[in-house]
DNA sequence: CATGAATGAGAATTCATTCAT
DNA sequence: AATGAATGAATTCTCATTCAT
């Protein structure tokens, strides 16, 4: 039941290169422009080969945009998971998976921004996808928490909204960016939520574990 | 420097009336198609007239998405502010104001959804205009949340910063509604992510007055 | 076959009364911007009511076009005919019709360009009647010609293409008037050209009794 | 400063060829209904192709009446150069270019009436360029007019003025063909345009030069 | 494989005309 | 008689998609 986006092109390492490059270039326009307002010959224009190469690679102008999300969802699953290894310690994983979520936001602003305004450009199947791959990104989150609370670190919160909210702390970073770069550095934005968590869930215990870490 | 939305028809009345016949549809609209794919006669025919009316009371279809974002926070200001009178305590005012702020959202969902992916196709005037009413929206936040620093029951934080993470804890309702809705009521949303934040910023001061109202 | 433009009105004095603000106010419009580019409710802002008024005295947008080709030609009839009035010389008699002629184009610039461009946009029944009247207001012309070459005067030449030639005399200072208006004033215009007209149709009888009068 | 009317297509032998077809067509359907009442699609029926294509090689409605007077002053151009090509004498310069002038209007009776009747379609930038071509193409007969009075063949009169008329001579062929061709040929008609202006002009030197090169 | 010209369906917008008041 | 809001057909222009080269 995974999505296959179709190519009439056959050699994988051809298309996988060539996608890289469209989706490069997509996120590069819709971050600017949006989805609709991008053309597919701004895309390719963009990229630097003619229209028709698209269509190769992929049905149409919705497949393009169920890559970029491919990509953005791969690219921080990537980073978060490279960031976590090795660390064992629960709290510690996870204070770095929602340092990690937000640095890969930051390094793909325009990308974070398209995913958020335009999924609802992707019919319903992609979209399925999608929530899919973003739940299985949650995981990386929610593990940590449920491991904080096991451990008795954190309060018995609701793990699912957690996650949420710290999912949320990342998204927000690239949402309000325009605003919140004027007024806060990326790790002050971090710290402060970080802060601002922690402060909320630690339990007397988590607190002393916590203070004798740092 | 208001923005004025010219109008072929003179009767200020009238004008009201067709004006929120249309935002009423659009919103219902965009909520469902987005902006884009919203045609102007999807419009009309929600609202139940032609397709030219529309164009005796608005420019063009950015003069309609900028009316539904004005809706949009003249509702959340009037809610907020209805809510906040006669409260004197700044503590209170802080936790009213949260709530009414989170349950104006709940009753503008698809509203507030298209504000959040749309502003993008504002025209810069426009979109200024936007802003501006957004950042007055927020001072009616930012305003108890000054006063509970003054009055000592919050720790010196960032006010603007914290600002936004309650505008954000709001929109996140609307957000990511498929999701929260299934995991927890609004009124636990709302409660679990208020005591995130008075756990976080509460002098021990602040909690004492607390506890007494409570 | 005399074309009759219904009116929903009765009154004869109102229609009339009515009718000639529409075609001022048409005249003005289509002047400035063409007949296509005007609407009717260009046409009534200008005459300072409604658009609704324009359809009790006249059918539909044409109908106006052509009132105001009876206008002009009405106009210029009368003006000719007045300005002849008492005079019995054939040879005066042409050179005043000419001078006539020009002096009530250049009274209704706006009106005979619109004459000009725009007859194509009559519908058949309504153009040939303007081509009626157009020839019916030539005769003005043709007649002193004739009547000179009867008194020998002027060479026997073709008499409806010689009176072509002198309409589209009057006609070229409308049509050209941003260019000829820099180089010559209108009477240089007239008074060059009817010489030209002179020089070249004039017996030796002509010239001398032309000599003579002046 | 000259016009350069944007492309979407590259090759110029292309998109020479294609607009050659899109002006032909517009030509027939301006002389037909008028610019105004002429759709985009009208003009694509006509060529034979689609209504996206004409976009690919014109920005909009307007570039193709651009279009159209550029070809009418470019053909009357060519046509009188060739004409004149090595004739010297200044008298059979302007009888030439006077005929060659309005024989290229006969070749092109529907461009030549588009191009005055619309010329007031164009946007100001163009309207101008449109003049100026204009004026150039008059030099054509100017310059004639200039050597003959030089010669002493014709009187001092307005160069302009006198140029105007000619041209004028060789529009109002196309301007009231409907009336013209039934009462003379165009051979007669230009025969007897010429003679009114050399009667009209021409020196008793003049007059005797004609005599022996006739 | 890649190109880019051509297609044509679809959207925003205008405006002549109608008609209830 | 006059008004002007409402209608909706018609037009310009865009752009995803196809396909011949």
């Amino acid at each position: 039941m995974t999505i296959v986006i179709q190519s009439r092109v056959e050699d994988p390492d051809r298309v996988e290169w060539r996608r890289e490059q469209i989706v490069r270039a997509a996120v590069r326009c819709f971050a600017r422009d949006g989805y609709h307002c991008t053309t597919i010959k701004d895309i390719a224009d963009t990229a630097g080969f003619s229209s028709g190469l698209i269509y190769s690679y992929v049905k149409d102008k919705e497949d393009v945009l169920f890559l970029v999300f491919r990509l953005i969802f791969e690219t921080y699953q990537r980073e978060i998971a490279r960031r976590l290894e090795g660390i064992t310690d629960p709290l510690q994983r996870f204070c770095t998976a929602v340092r990690a979520y937000c640095e890969a936001v930051d390094s793909n602003l325009g990308a974070t921004v398209v995913g958020y305004h335009e999924s609802g450009s992707l019919r319903p199947a992609l979209l399925e996808a999608v929530q899919k791959m973003e739940l299985e990104t949650n995981r990386l989150i929610s593990e940590p928490v449920q491991a904080c609370i096991a451990a008795g670190h954190f309060r018995a919160v609701n793990v699912d909204l957690l996650t949420f909210r710290v999912v949320f702390l990342a998204h927000g970073w690239a949402l309000k960016h325009w605003h919140f770069a004027r007024i806060v550095s990326l790790e002050g934005y971090i710290e402060e939520g970080l802060n601002l968590f922690l402060n909320a869930l630690l339990t007397p215990a988590g607190r002393r574990h916590w203070q004798r870490r740092a």
